[in-house]
DNA sequence: GTTAGCACTCTCTGACGGAGAGTGCTAAAC
DNA sequence: GTTTAGCACTCTCCGTCAGAGAGTGCTAAC
């Protein structure tokens, strides 16, 4: 498909996705020629339009009224969009220094890049918080709370923290449980899901219980988006226009909603590693659910070390490069933070 | 107001606010008695349905097309259910059995509490992580990342924990810091945010500061809903009738997206305590952002030790009836985990 | 290859009118 | 005094219809 138009097709297909994506109405002929000075006819235009809308690039949603891009239209357009995009300066110096301030609490940096994402894109933003590829025990800690029931407080290698509740058989005390809770961890520093796993046998029935839970909530910590999910701007999916038909800001919200399906989406366009800003657009035949949507997605963090998931939620029209300029930036800023503060 | 109303009166608007919940069309007196058997004619209820406008408890979104609750109405009518209702007992079960399964993980109560209440009342969820009414120290980890970055990993009484990065004017090692967490923490274990800011000066530069952070990040964990707020159930909102129309749904999800927002309404709402089910509707004057919503909200735990908020937004065109039942009863469910757990 | 002209198609909007539902009021009945 | 039957009136909803506006494809000329 990718050499088949010519320049002037190229830069009609772009003029039109740039309209629509302006105003959400389709674009005709005549419109085109009085909004640009395009040097030829509206007759030629419409000859050039018919050719794009027979490559599948732009559809016709009556038979009067104008062109809107198809959702390969768009995707042509982005293809050309990918590398080039870039953030105006100064907004890049005002993100950064929101960053900058920030730093110290792990929690505000993921918040704040999904509110900077969100308000950037006027789209809904969603961020994983930075997890490592393999979950390595740090440190334990034994708590009691009431009688028999413990709280387990877990830390990773790179300052992840699991909790779990436990109840035992007969009451322990305090004292008893933290020094099991110093032997363990002195046991099993370093070691991932599988090493702690094997240390079992060296300790009592309590011992070998906590053990248990331990490396079954290391091996949980290994998924790809284990933590929570921040999302910001959802409102801002119910200000676009194009989300005025109910069903459409519905599939929306039910995928922001739902982890499992975003868990999964992610999982699946965020192979591809660090630094690249992947589009979905209008779920690419595999994601009934956006249909109407496109992502706008990035991996941020250290490969190898620990890594998170950055994005964007908003209709198909959507400003993409405005999107992905800011996607790409925000990750580039995200990634710094996390190998400053984990990658050690 | 309380008994202007006769028995007949409270039974029409009863009702009327029954039949408007479940279809959303306002009523007339025709209507009323061709469903109920009330034993007088259609231009009896017309005059008690007048009387119940000039009480402003009705109102007549058109001269013609019938008689609609107003938000006082419903408030009238909230009062009288607010100590009855109950859950079925075999969906109590479900959701009991549904908790203790989950009762190993923290995190999991707070979503299986936030999708529990999305599911009874087909609305939007939110529940907050409990907490304690003070900040108390419990255990210090530091990790050294990269160099000069530390992080540091804070464990209170109860379970919760914080984190935050520390930039060090020099390098120092693993080992060196290990032992400082060591030592801090015994110096501080069961002291406040002012305890531990006392102690400071008896430490070097390094460990000072570590203390001021420590102090600082308790002193910030006291806030109200200073943890992540869960919500479920988004989509919902829009699955109702009421909110096509997309401002009043757009208020909903704002709401429901700015933080200081819902914890301003949070930490207002509930001063009551634990146990009490609060019913806000319509925005009470108080925010504009509630217009055409309506919130029922509980605060869970224990009082003294820790708690947590949890609720529901909806329309103000809601089922009453089940959605206090259901934040009741999760409400309850959430305080035995939260005294098992935490209030030992 | 490009352009002017033309007949045609489709959507959008506002006007119109009848059906349906509900009201308030009045006068009579209980 | 309360309740009821009857009636005139009001308002929304819905389908129909016609005109305006925008855009298209096609043909023939440049």
């Amino acid at each position: 498909m990718d050499r088949l138009l010519s320049e002037r097709q190229e830069t009609i297909l772009g003029l039109i996705i740039h309209e629509y994506i302006e105003t959400g109405e389709p674009i005709g002929s005549h419109t085109l020629i009085s909004r640009f000075h395009l040097g030829v006819s509206s007759a030629t235009i419409r000859n050039e339009m018919a050719a794009l809308t027979r490559e599948g690039l732009l559809r016709q949603p009556h038979t009067s009224g104008g062109r809107a891009p198809t959702e390969d239209g768009y995707r042509y357009f982005v293809r050309g969009l990918l590398g080039e995009t870039e953030l105006p300066s100064d907004e890049k110096r005002l993100i950064s220094h929101q960053f900058y301030q920030a730093r110290s609490d792990v929690d505000e940096w993921i918040r704040l890049a999904a509110s900077v994402l969100a308000h950037q894109s006027q789209a809904a933003a969603l961020v994983t918080a930075p997890h490592a590829a393999r979950a390595v025990f740090k440190h334990l800690e034994l708590i009691v709370t009431q009688g028999r029931q413990v709280l387990l407080v877990l830390v990773l290698q790179g300052g992840e923290v699991r909790q779990q509740v436990l109840s035992l058989a007969e009451p322990v005390d305090q004292a008893q449980l933290s020094q099991l809770a110093e032997r363990i961890t002195a046991a099993v520093l370093g070691l991932d899901a599988f090493g702690v796993a094997a240390i079992g046998p060296a300790f009592d029935t309590l011992g070998q219980e906590v053990i248990r839970l331990v490396s079954e909530t290391l091996s949980r910590a290994d998924a790809v988006a284990s933590g929570e999910i921040y999302r910001d701007g959802l409102a801002n999916v119910l200000d676009h226009p194009d989300f005025v038909r109910p069903d459409a800001a519905r599939h929306a919200l039910r995928l922001l909603d739902e982890r499992s399906l975003l868990e999964e989406v992610l999982a699946q366009v965020l192979s591809p590693g660090v630094g690249s800003v992947q589009v979905v657009i209008g779920g690419e035949g595999a994601w009934e659910e956006l249909r109407d949507c496109s992502m706008v997605l990035a991996r941020y963090g250290a490969a190898g070390f620990a890594t998170g998931a950055l994005g964007v939620l908003g209709p198909t029209r959507m400003a993409y490069g405005r999107t992905i300029s800011a996607v790409r930036y925000v990750s580039g800023l995200m990634s710094e933070l996390v190998v400053e503060s984990f990658a050690g």
